[in-house]
DNA sequence: AATATTTTAAACAACG
DNA sequence: ACGTTGTTTAAAATAT
């Protein structure tokens, strides 16, 4: 087990696989259409090389985000939400891709950032990240290459980054609750593996993890369509705030996904998703131990297939209580960490979100989201600062 | 400082 | 046999 020194990304300069490793993926981000400029033009960042990383560095990462992330939403076609057009490209070839940081202010400033961002770690967590693919696919699941693709698309930090990302992704799609596995089964049997989706039940905590990105254009991801800037916006919004159970709405009508996360034939969702599934021991003592839970990891509650029973440790998302979720505290209460929704530890009995409620969340998400909007920007920016501070050197 | 969460690494099994 | 996928454990890093 890893001694970690290594742990911090520096030592992940060079990575021998890496180079196929792209390759093969490229071949697969057959669901958002991989830019392919995108993909072979990441040859900026070769190395992650954090000692050189200074707080420049996160500052800028934070605004390439910003604004990249902002604009994608705001300006990009219903396309681009589902296409892999970048709504997270940081690539540094904005040109060819979308266009510079055309109606950015700062557009002289943003290429260099650009180049820093293809260094800088993408400021959500693979959880956040997960999720973001996923909700940004068609079908609303996606298998594991899939998600490699769209992270890659999106993030093309890590496609100069160690293979461990991708370890991780699994990771997380293994134990984050919030992620369920989905038999390809009926009709397309190619691939290997498994699609992934995220439970229904979760989304409202992953959208709330991502509201606490603090980056507006995070949370156009998840603003209610209240007054959307655009298309995309709304449609982003909606497919996001589709999130609460049963809120499966497709304004477009089209329902191309071949599993209907709102129909619990489809997804099966578990109903008792046990604790957070966490790695500290504290954790482990407060859920009642995920190896019982684990135990029970095959029989089960029919759904989504087997794990649920045990994976109800979710890792990610926690959060406070529901009412907490739209609670100003969790807007500005801002999180170095990228996402970080609490679970109640013990009792995260699946809660159910009634329509009623679903309807106040929005709303009460849209009030706040401004608030939270403007808060995060400077509270964003004051965390990198911080966060890289600390960042290992 | 203690605790919680996230990330990274790695081992291993199952599968195509 | 090999690569991918999925699960699990352990530990470091980071945030609260």
């Amino acid at each position: 087990m890893g001694p970690i020194i290594g742990m911090s990304p520096d030592k992940k300069t060079e990575i021998p696989g890496m180079q196929e490793e792209r390759a093969g993926l490229r071949g697969v981000c057959g669901v958002g259409t991989l830019p392919e400029a995108e993909c072979a033009s990441s040859p900026l960042a070769t190395s992650v090389d954090r000692t050189g990383g200074t707080e420049d560095e996160e500052l800028t990462n934070l605004n390439w985000l910003h604004e990249n992330l902002l604009q994608n939403f705001t300006l990009g076609g219903p396309e681009a939400q589902t296409s892999g057009s970048p709504l997270f490209d940081i690539e540094g070839d904005y040109g060819s891709n979308q266009g510079p940081s055309s109606s950015s202010s700062s557009s002289s400033h943003s290429r260099g950032r650009e180049r820093d961002s293809l260094k800088s770690k993408p400021p959500f967590s693979f959880s956040l990240l997960i999720y973001m693919a996923i909700e940004q696919s068609p079908s609303k699941s996606l298998p594991v290459k899939e998600i490699y693709g769209w992270i890659l698309e999106h993030f093309p930090y890590f496609s100069n980054a160690p293979t461990g990302w991708k370890n991780s992704v699994r990771h997380n799609l293994s134990l984050n609750k919030c992620f369920r596995k989905v038999e390809r089964s009926l009709g397309k049997a190619n691939g290997k593996g498994s699609l992934w989706c995220v439970d229904p039940e979760y989304r409202p905590n992953l959208i709330q993890a991502l509201k606490k990105q603090h980056f507006p254009a995070a949370h156009a991801f998840c603003t209610p369509p209240a007054s959307p800037p655009s298309d995309i916006d709304a449609a982003t919004a909606m497919m996001l705030l589709n999130s609460a159970p049963g809120h499966h709405v497709d304004p477009s009508g089209n329902s191309d996904s071949p599993l209907d996360l709102s129909r619990p034939d489809s997804v099966l969702v578990s109903s008792d998703p046990k604790q957070d599934h966490n790695y500290s021991s504290a954790a482990l003592q407060r859920c009642s131990s995920r190896s019982s839970s684990s135990s029970l990891s095959s029989l089960d509650e029919g759904g989504c297939e087997r794990r649920q029973s045990h994976r109800a440790g979710s890792e990610g998302f926690h959060s406070d209580e529901d009412s907490d979720l739209w609670d100003e505290r969790g807007v500005h209460q801002t999180s170095r960490r990228p996402l970080a929704v609490k679970w109640p530890p013990g009792k995260r009995a699946r809660r159910e979100v009634k329509p009623e409620l679903d309807e106040e969340l929005k709303e009460a998400a849209g009030s706040l989201l401004h608030l939270a909007g403007i808060r995060s920007c400077t509270e964003g920016s004051k965390r990198t600062v911080k966060s890289t501070k600390l960042n290992r050197k």
